[in-house]
DNA sequence: CTATGCTATGACCACATTGGTCAATTTAAT
DNA sequence: ATTAAATTGACCAATGTGGTCATAGCATAG
């Protein structure tokens, strides 16, 4: 794969937004390559069909949401709240380059079992020893120090709460910022999300 | 509109469940009419075209969230977590004859501008005297008590926390009930609620 | 200057699907 | 038996599909 950068991730995407838009019998190659401005050869040269394109997509997508994530988290963190601020700034890190990333990710598993099989993707990096269930897992709870909890009776209730409310957070406030069409202003997001974070910690710890 | 109420609901689920999986023009009128089991003369015959029963679709959807919320709706309810459980249970029973309902009305909501403009919809309702906009802020805080919150600094926080955590509690159980297939248990899903909306409460009043 | 090899084009293909029609048939009511 | 409404599905032109390929541009090397 020799092409220059800029235009592969051109190329990449409009491939992941006619695919997180549209289930994968339906998402159309033409669009792909009208919206990415190349032409249809050029696309099936390097990609050769379209499965073979959904299936780099998969990989490509499940590699950059990895490598982000698990190169930029402080492992050493034991404070949730800030864990789940650092994967949330993550995932916004990420959507700046491809914008509709995680779309893509959630059209995925909406496939399972369809034409494009998303647990293919997953044994691929099993037998990689990429256990990728267990790894998201382990973002939640590795080192998390859960005694600061004032109750300890319902600590699974709370952190799926703050969990849930991180991630609203984003989906609520990323639909108006895309509606206004602005680039997203971190520092701001950042600021309201400590916010929330806090009215939470008070209630909780 | 004399055709019976079963095979109507049979031909407006199967269309909810075709416009919620795809955008307006991929959406597809064979799929309903071979899902609905009927024939596609039937369908044009009773509805004119697609454009025309996309717009049936949308009142008929907008008026059953209506009718159920505002019907079940105890308005001298006080309490605020109450008061959103109330509207979770008026969702969750709604879905129970149309699935698929919710799903459309968010896919309602991306159509705007597109081919199926949804803010039709909205200002036919505000002829008829019904500010869609107003209700739904009403339903969080007419007759609410929110001196109760410890923390009076930040109860628009709050709020949405409470919000987000039903929404999600919905998405995620429900998505877990319809991919084991099974019908869903109310009176188990309501004590799961009530567990996160106890800690919610403990935590803010 | 030619030759080689990669990047890139877009007209073109056979085929599938689209929204919609309509003459014909079944069903129900009088 | 007659009429009217309900229902069918073969059919249509139009559009879109994934994919191909002969051709062209362009750079580097001899």
């Amino acid at each position: 794969m020799k092409l220059e950068p800029e235009k592969r991730d051109r190329i990449i995407n409009s491939a992941i937004n006619e695919f997180a838009k549209y289930p994968y019998n339906s998402a159309s190659t033409n669009n792909i390559v009208k919206n990415a401005g190349i032409s249809k050869g050029l696309l099936f040269h390097y990609f050769g069909s379209k499965r073979e394109l959904y299936e780099y997509l998969s990989k490509f997508v499940i590699k950059k949401l990895f490598n982000e994530v698990n190169e930029t988290l402080n492992w050493e963190q034991s404070d949730i709240f800030e864990r789940l601020k650092e994967i949330a700034m993550a995932k916004l890190r990420l959507s700046q380059t491809y914008p509709l990333l995680f779309e893509f990710v959630i059209s995925m598993f909406k496939e399972q079992g369809g034409p494009a099989d998303f647990n293919a993707v997953v044994e691929i990096y099993q037998k990689q020893g990429i256990n990728i269930k267990e790894l998201f897992a382990k973002f939640y709870s590795y080192n998390i120090d859960y005694s600061l909890f004032k109750d300890q009776k319902n600590i699974g209730a709370m952190v799926d709460i703050i969990r849930w409310t991180i991630e609203k957070f984003g989906e609520e406030k990323s639909l108006v910022l895309i509606k206004e069409e602005e680039s997203i202003d971190f520092t701001k997001m950042i600021a309201m999300m400590d916010e929330y974070i806090d009215v939470l910690r008070k209630a909780f710890y």
